[in-house]
RNA sequence: GGGCGAGUGGCGGAAUGGUAUACGCGCGUGGCUUAGGACCACGUCCCGAAAGGGAUGAGAGUUCGAUUCUCUCCUCGCCCACCA
């Protein structure tokens, strides 16, 4: 009998399949349908470790049983070979990042074949070879040439030490998610990919996806959508009461445009006036700049909107030294073809014409606005560059058709008359707007700081904005206390009720959430706690709605209901600091007096009334009113009908304890006693009563929904009713999302070079598909600069290129991509490795996509797998990809800790070295062991339990000792254990499915228990099990050990691989048993077993189960039977 | 503070409306053995001598019957977090 020597069996079958291509996967293979299984591939760090195990062996069992179900699976790998700690290491060794990289993959390769796994070698894919990147340049081209790709100056974070820009998902409570150094925020140039245009189907299509609910609801929750309206507060101006309108060369300007806002500025209430300026369709800014200077008032009190070449006329105005109040120029909201494109919009005419802009901005009293449309003809980036050159904001518009002037109404009135944009989902409490809040960082406080004058404490301002730049995120989040600093001399106007408001910046306010302004009411925490600190009048326009559950029933049932006024009445004592508590026995209300009021009585009467009918206390005195009335919606019982109950709480003292007689019935009904503050708020379980009492102790935030007043002509409406329509009255409905685009740029050397070319006449421009890949230059210093470039940029020769369209001297892009977009489509390449001419063939692709499932690390639910299913939307959209939609299927795959039960780490010591183990016990042990150790798509994790490997071990000697003794296997079929092979088949293949490899294990264990145990039964070891039952058993046990099956077969004689042998099919006629063993249970209770005939009817199980029970039964009287087949039977009796 | 998830032996876990604790580890007793355990057999939720009875975080509900469904509370884990 031979030892079971894993290190033998493991190498030599490795090298068979090898040999044999055992998993070359082919695209198509006939009569077999195709099965893509996908698991993350790994990062080439140097060495293997539990987690590579888990994800890589523990699928492939579910990869080998559908190979054998006649599936044709495709189960690849490669490598995610770019990124950090290939640059890292290059610095510390002084090695080539290229070099550390490959000798790493080698090395995991070799222990990737160490596990067995049934990996399709021949399409390996590796994200840093240029036969790769090639195509995720190209990619990125097509994206960029859709506009899909763009450059923003964005604020990014910062990491000091690694001296690179990180996502958002990369910085962990304001730290590194690498190297926890503390992240800064700084203005930077980067690259951009336009995921928050994708935000809404990437959200949508979740539904139609076959995924686990609760990665559905991270996804959500990651993209945080919200629902809310973005409203202007307009700024008032308090020197600028008038507004001059500069028309432009076009007939259009004058007659269509300029009336129109001409008429939306004098809503706001200004004073307007358009000269009518000399030849307008043939303009000279001279002879336009005089006319205006004659026939218009101008002062510091006016401001001037020039349009288009009106524009022109205005800075003229203000070169010459006109004192004006403020000026805006409104670049040209028109496209379409009547305007010819080689005209550039004001400003570059402007810039052309080469203004002097120290003495423009000199002459303003106010500031220089810029509207910029943003089509075709102005591109936003030269707005971008414009404003900067004016040092002012730039109001960017949407949809330039000149036919939909209507719809872009809000850009140009902002640009035109100053006001801050705030996002709010609560629109319904507008009307208590009663200031607004700024983020440190909001562009209007920027602007205006550089006005001198315009604000009375900017010193004061200047302060706070950079003590809060200086915070890190982390000392933001920190600091839960709120500071701020009001912008005294500037007020805004709430639209809703038109009265003026202060306004206020305060880091609490988050700049790159919604537009970085809020307007703050009563109803808010933050907004109350803030305006209590800084003694800020607020206002309530809310009236709490209380929806009592026992009532949700009753209006859908009936959905009228009877309005009832009603009161709440708390009672101090007389002498001591206790309240009345009153309990409602009937229903366990507890609380205070509450009751109805009667037509025509007085509300403070009725209360006194209730107080005594209830409690018998007379001598009440009024206090004071609880705030504004509560309302209630809930069914009556004692009425039977839907109340809709409007309570006025109040507050009474008694000036003595003299009582009345109660009643009979109201003494019954209610208990009444005195309570202390503290008792009486635990005491109260009504929620409208709490709101009340909480109004004893003082003024407290309500933060709910409610219904309105002293909201105009919205009063009455519940705030869910309000929302849509105030945001659309005094706003535009809009979607936030707190998803940013994703930045895409790194300032590194080991990523894939951004082809993009700098051209100072062109601007940017994409690198021809001809000169694909842009190769990373070998270079000596990989160090980064520190001020945001990256190393390429020390490659001077490589940086410097011809511009592709104008073959004049251009610069490369230096930054190179995020690794995460090379990820974002390497299963593509799986489908067609080879191919030189595109990505992946679509004919190719069509074999595989989308995937059928894929099993990854739930890190990466809101990062990769949330980015390349945007990238492949993004592909769908250019025609490039089948579908809409790479994952059919993802789950995520529990976790491996140390034996100690914490996360395996160098500093703690709780390693477990793969090759140690495989060494000591073999592949087939670590393999099914780790399959064995709880369910696999569990959010869950385990400690590694070195006894427990050893379990695994020993199952597989038992299995291997049995298959030693040919003396153990008989030539028929072994009778005994015929039944429960048909049920292991069965077990083993329906958990394999359901990925629960734990049981099905188990189940192998079951039936290897079973036959030992007949074995034994069978005189010493002989007989035990049949040689085709041996076999079925070999193949079920095949995935999940693959060599210990392959060799056992192989000594049975067999010349083909055990793993090319079909799964074995159960017969369902033989699952049953003859004699089952039924549950007798009374009232509920297992009291007993009974032995009956599988096919035994009702009267002979209920027969039978009497039996198993009959001392308990006797002199019981049964009620009811209930008898299920092959279970149970339950008798139920009365004691 | 918000979202998601989980609580079952000494431990990993099984059972998703029908005999709670399968399977494995650990532990105990015995065997084989000079010895050892990566061997074999038996035992191993709690109370009880037994007959019995009790137990799936706590409490309630639905049901003939609940680990499983519903509600309340407690505890733990993960993710997000001054998000307007």
């Amino acid at each position: 009998m031979s030892k079971y020597d894993h290190k033998v069996i493991e190498h030599k079958w490795q090298r068979q399949w090898e040999k044999d291509k055992l998993y070359k996967t082919p695209d198509k293979k006939a009569g077999a349908e195709n099965f893509y299984l996908l698991t993350e591939f790994p990062y080439p760090s140097g060495n293997l470790h539990v987690g590579h195990w888990y994800a890589f062996s523990v699928p492939d069992i579910l990869a080998r049983m559908l190979r054998m179900q006649g599936k044709n699976v495709l189960y690849p790998i490669g490598f995610d070979a770019f990124g950090l700690p290939a640059e890292n290491a290059a610095i510390k060794n002084k090695i080539n990042p290229r070099t550390w990289t490959e000798k790493n993959i080698t090395y995991m390769k070799k222990q990737i074949r160490s596990m067995g796994a049934s990996f399709d070698w021949s399409r390996e894919v590796v994200t840093c070879d240029p036969v790769y990147y090639k195509w995720t340049q190209w990619q990125f081209l097509q994206f960029f040439k859709k506009g899909l790709a763009y450059q923003k100056e964005t604020p990014v974070n910062w990491c000091p030490s690694c001296k690179t820009v990180l996502a958002n998902e990369q910085v962990i409570e304001g730290r590194c998610e690498r190297c926890e150094t503390e992240v800064v925020q700084k203005q930077m140039l980067q690259w951009n990919l336009r995921i928050t245009d994708y935000a809404d189907r990437l959200i949508d299509d979740l539904k139609k996806l076959d995924w686990p609910e609760p990665i559905k609801e991270a996804q959500r929750a990651w993209i945080g959508r919200s629902e809310g309206a973005e409203i202007d507060f307009p700024l008032v101006e308090k020197d600028v009461k008038r507004i001059v309108l500069l028309h432009g060369r076009e007939a259009s300007s004058k007659s269509l445009f300029l009336p129109w806002l001409k008429k939306k500025l004098e809503e706001r209430g200004y004073t307007v006036e358009v000269p009518d300026m000399p030849n307008p369709n043939n303009p000279n800014d001279d002879e336009q700049t005089e006319y205006v200077r004659k026939h218009c008032k101008l002062d510091a009190h006016t401001a001037v909107v020039g349009h288009s070449f009106g524009g022109i006329v205005a800075l003229r105005l203000l070169e010459r030294g006109v004192k004006l109040g403020r000026v805006t120029l409104v670049g040209t909201p028109y496209s379409g073809n009547w305007l010819d494109s080689k005209k550039r919009p004001t400003v570059r005419v402007a810039l052309k014409k080469g203004f002097d802009f120290k003495t423009i901005r000199k002459s303003c009293d106010g500031f220089v606005a810029l509207y910029d449309t943003g089509d075709k003809i102005v591109p936003m980036s030269d707005g971008e560059a414009y404003a900067k050159k004016l040092s002012c904001p730039l109001i960017k518009g949407k949809g330039t058709e000149w036919h939909f002037l209507g719809k872009q109404e809000p850009d140009v009135l902002r640009a035109a008359a100053p006001s801050i944009t705030v996002f709010t989902t609560r629109a319904d409490t507008l009307f208590g707007g009663t200031y607004l809040v700024l983020a440190p960082e909001h562009p209007w406080i920027t602007l205006a700081l550089q006005h001198r004058g315009l604000l009375k404490n900017e010193v004061e301002i200047g302060r706070y904005i950079a003590i809060s730049r200086k915070k890190t995120e982390r000392e933001r989040q920190e600091s839960k206390d709120k500071t701020g600093v009001e912008l005294k001399g500037m007020k805004a106007i709430n639209p809703a009720t038109g009265k003026e408001i202060p306004l206020w910046v305060a880091d609490f306010v988050i700049g790159s959430y919604g537009t970085g302004a809020v307007f703050a009411d009563a109803h808010d925490e933050r907004d109350w706690e803030f305006a209590m600190k800084y003694n800020i009048p607020l206002k309530e326009t809310l009236e709490p709605l209380v929806i009592r559950s026992s009532g949700l029933d009753a209006v859908r049932k009936e959905g009228s209901f009877f309005d009832r006024p009603a009161i709440l009445a708390f009672v101090q004592h007389w002498s001591e600091e206790k309240y009345l508590a009153v309990r409602y026995k009937p229903t366990d209300t507890r609380g205070c007096v509450s009751g109805g009021v009667n037509a025509g009585e007085d509300i403070i009467e009725a209360a006194k009334r209730e107080v005594c009918e209830e409690t018998g206390y007379v001598n009440t005195e009024f206090v004071r009113k609880l705030g504004t009335p509560i309302h209630g919606k809930y069914y009556s019982d004692v009425r039977k009908m839907n109340i809709f109950a409007h309570f006025t709480p109040l507050l009474f003292k008694l000036t003595d304890g003299s009582r009345q007689e109660i009643s009979q019935k109201e003494r019954e009904d209610h208990d009444v006693m005195w309570l202390s503050k503290k008792e009486m708020g635990d005491y109260i379980n009504r929620e409208d009563m709490h709101i009340a009492w909480s109004r004893v102790g003082g003024d407290v935030c309500y933060a709910w929904k409610g219904i309105l007043f002293d909201s105009g002509e919205f009063n009455g409406l519940t705030s869910d009713e309000a929302i849509p329509k105030i945001g659309a009255k005094y706003g535009r409905l809009v979607k936030q999302y707190h998803l940013r685009d994703w930045i895409v740029s790194r300032q590194r050397y080991w990523g894939v070079p951004i082809p993009i070319v700098h051209c100072p006449k062109c601007g940017l421009q994409p690198v021809g598909d001809k000169n694909l890949p842009i190769k990373l230059p070998e270079i000596k210093d990989y160090l980064p600069d520190g001020r945001g470039k990256s190393p390429l940029a020390k490659a001077k020769k490589w940086v410097s290129v011809k511009c592709p369209k104008c073959k004049g001297k251009a610069e490369r892009e230096t930054d190179t991509l995020d690794t995460f977009v090379d990820s974002s489509w390497y299963f593509l390449r799986y489908t067609d490795p080879k191919n030189s001419k595109q990505f992946a063939a679509n004919s190719k692709q069509k074999n595989w996509m989308p995937i059928n499932l894929y099993s990854g690390g739930a890190e990466h639910t809101t990062m990769h797998v949330l980015y390349s299913r945007f990238w492949h939307k993004a592909l769908f959209d250019l025609g490039l990809v089948r579908d809409k939609e790479p994952y059919t299927r993802r789950m995520n795959r529990s976790l491996i800790l140390g034996a100690d039960g914490q996360k395996m780490s160098k500093s703690r010591g709780n390693v477990i070295d793969p090759d140690e183990v495989v060494e000591r016990l073999g592949a087939d042990t670590v393999r099914m062991y780790l399959a064995f150790i709880g369910p696999y798509n569990e959010v869950s994790s385990y400690p590694w339990n070195p006894d427990g490997v050893v379990g695994i071990r020993r199952f597989l000697e038992r299995v291997w000792r049995l298959g030693q003794r040919p003396s153990n296997i008989m030539d028929v079929r072994h009778p005994y254990i015929e039944s429960l092979l048909q049920k292991t088949i069965k077990k083993v293949g329906e958990d394999i499915v359901a990925q629960k490899f734990n049981t099905a294990i188990s189940a192998l264990m079951i039936f290897l228990n079973s036959v030992e145990k007949e074995a034994l039964r069978q005189a010493q070891g002989k007989q035990a099990i049949g040689k085709g039952q041996w076999e079925i058993f070999l193949k079920l046990l095949a995935p999940f050990a693959p060599h210990i099956a392959e060799e056992l077969w192989d000594g049975l004689g067999h010349e083909i691989s055990i793993h090319k042998e079909k799964w074995p099919a159960y017969d369902p006629a033989k699952l049953k048993d003859e004699i089952v063993t039924i549950a007798v249970q009374i009232n509920g209770k297992t009291r007993g077993e009974a032995e009956v005939p599988a096919d035994a009817d009702k009267s002979i199980l209920e027969k039978a189960a009497r039996e198993a029970v009959t001392s308990r039964l006797e002199g019981k009287q049964i009620v009811r039977t209930i008898v299920v087949p092959g279970r149970l039977v339950n008798f139920v009796i009365v004691e």
